[in-house]
DNA sequence: TCTGGGGTCCTAGGACCC
DNA sequence: TCTGGGGTCCTAGGACCC
């Protein structure tokens, strides 16, 4: 076993988390005070909870539930429609008071984060804690919304700290109070560790944050690899996350999932569904001036078993109608007549900017540009007026012939689910070209 | 938690090459 | 035709996060 205290000193590092109290039914609460003390949630335009106030929590109303449910539980509640640009600009703002103080903030997500203060206690002529509550004082008092702060050596305990005490809670864990404190945790509140691992350490005896930090350096990582081994560090105080001040500015994949409210056998339905979550997830993709390669989609069917198949495209794509050959292709082989269905979905995959467009030889760059613009003009109409004001009609697809190919290149097809037992390897024709 | 939606990272194992 | 060893790249799938 490794001996106590980890380390000597309060603060060889010293780390802030804070993140937003129900962030965004507070950031609502903040604009329209009448809401204030009232139960509140966010998530009309779904059907689903987002965000439940405090007052709602207290009424056993939570994250994920269905509107019809929490309606029925609390027949006051204020059920409001998410609004992420308003609550977009409240972050943006939460981080810039944060950033008078370090320039080295980590913005994790829209309602948390991360600042580094080390070594800036003689700038502000101020302790760590001090520092941390001012932060926290300033969003309070410029916002009008409270979040939260954990105060320590690692993101790892400093998240920790955060969670602790909510809301508005402060909690500060000094490299000299770091035992006594992992002693009444449980293991399912570290970061990192989700329902499996905490099954597999239980299985080990284990039951505290204290149990896992005092076995003994390898331990951990022979049982879980380099999560173990870095978590147990973070653990005991030994910063190894660094706080990150680049932007997220980009993705690696493009997800749209979406389940019908009753599950159905309708095959032009069910695609008429799976269309529409291709045409969202272009849209985001052009947003973000990205291009796929790769495409997936997935079936869900009543039972919750899923199965999906994946192309790879001949080249990369931002025009919705680019993909939907492939798509279509991959539609007819997963869709068992007669099975009923609850949800699909739609992965773009091998983003990659969509700068210079390379074709290759057989393609028609006047035809693609064609596409591309149509597509432009398609995207501003949907921004003045709505999305899908314009979109595809599904039915177009649906006896359309396929192209054969001019120059068939074998593309890579493969199941995604475990234990599929449709997985075929398919060729497949060159993307669909014809405007 | 009888199951909503959108992401990221890690790893084992196969393919391929020398 | 069989036998080694070692490196790299890619993929599928698990696990986790908000």
């Amino acid at each position: 076993m490794s001996e106590f205290p980890f380390t000597l000193h309060s603060y060889p590092c010293a780390i802030i988390h804070f993140d937003g109290d129900a962030f965004f039914t507070s950031v609502e609460q903040s604009i329209h005070p009448y809401l204030k003390g009232q139960p509140v949630v966010t998530g009309k335009e779904r059907g689903i909870i987002a965000c439940a106030s405090y007052e709602a929590k207290a009424l056993g109303i939570s994250r994920g539930l269905s509107l019809y449910e929490a309606i029925r539980m609390c027949p006051k509640l204020k059920v409001l429609p998410s609004d992420y640009e308003t609550y977009s600009l409240y972050s943006k703002r939460m981080f810039d008071i944060a950033r008078r103080y370090t320039p080295m903030v980590e913005e994790y997500s829209i309602d948390e984060g991360f600042a580094d203060l080390t070594g800036l206690r003689r700038v502000h002529h101020a302790s760590y804690e001090e520092i941390a509550l001012r932060i926290q004082a300033e969003i309070q008092a410029e916002l009008d919304i409270t979040v939260s702060v954990g105060l320590s050596l690692t993101k790892s305990l400093a998240k920790l700290g955060s969670k602790y005490r909510k809301p508005r809670g402060f909690t500060a864990i000094p490299g000299t109070d770091i035992e006594g404190f992992l002693k009444q945790i449980p293991l399912e509140k570290v970061w990192g560790f989700g329902p499996n691992t905490v099954a597999l350490l239980t299985k080990h005896g284990l039951r505290t944050v204290h149990d896992f930090a005092i076995r003994p350096e390898g331990w951990a990582d022979r049982l879980m690899g380099k999560i173990g081994r870095e978590l147990w560090g973070e653990l005991r105080g030994t910063s190894l996350y660094p706080v990150t001040t680049e932007a997220k500015s980009s993705y690696c994949s493009i997800s749209k999932c979406k389940t019908f409210t009753a599950p159905s056998t309708d095959p032009e339905f069910i695609w008429a569904k799976l269309v529409r979550n291709v045409e969202s997830a272009f849209i985001k993709a052009r947003r973000y001036r990205l291009r796929a390669r790769q495409v997936s989609v997935m079936l869900r069917r009543q039972d919750y078993r899923q199965e999906g198949l994946e192309i790879r495209l001949s080249r990369a794509v931002s025009v919705t109608r680019d993909a939907m050959p492939a798509v279509r292709e991959m539609f007819d082989q997963l869709i068992e007549q007669g099975a009923a269905y609850r949800a699909t979905m739609v992965v773009l995959g091998k983003l990659e900017p969509d700068k210079e467009q390379q074709f290759d030889l057989f393609e028609d760059p006047v035809q693609i540009e064609k596409r591309q613009a149509l597509s432009a003009a398609v995207d501003a109409v949907n921004e003045q007026y709505g999305k899908h004001t314009l979109s595809f009609a599904p039915s177009l697809f649906l006896n359309q012939g396929r192209q054969t190919a001019r120059d068939e290149q074998p593309q890579r097809k493969s199941a995604l689910i475990p234990g599929e037992t449709r997985r075929q390897r398919l060729r497949i024709p060159r993307l669909f070209l014809k405007v």
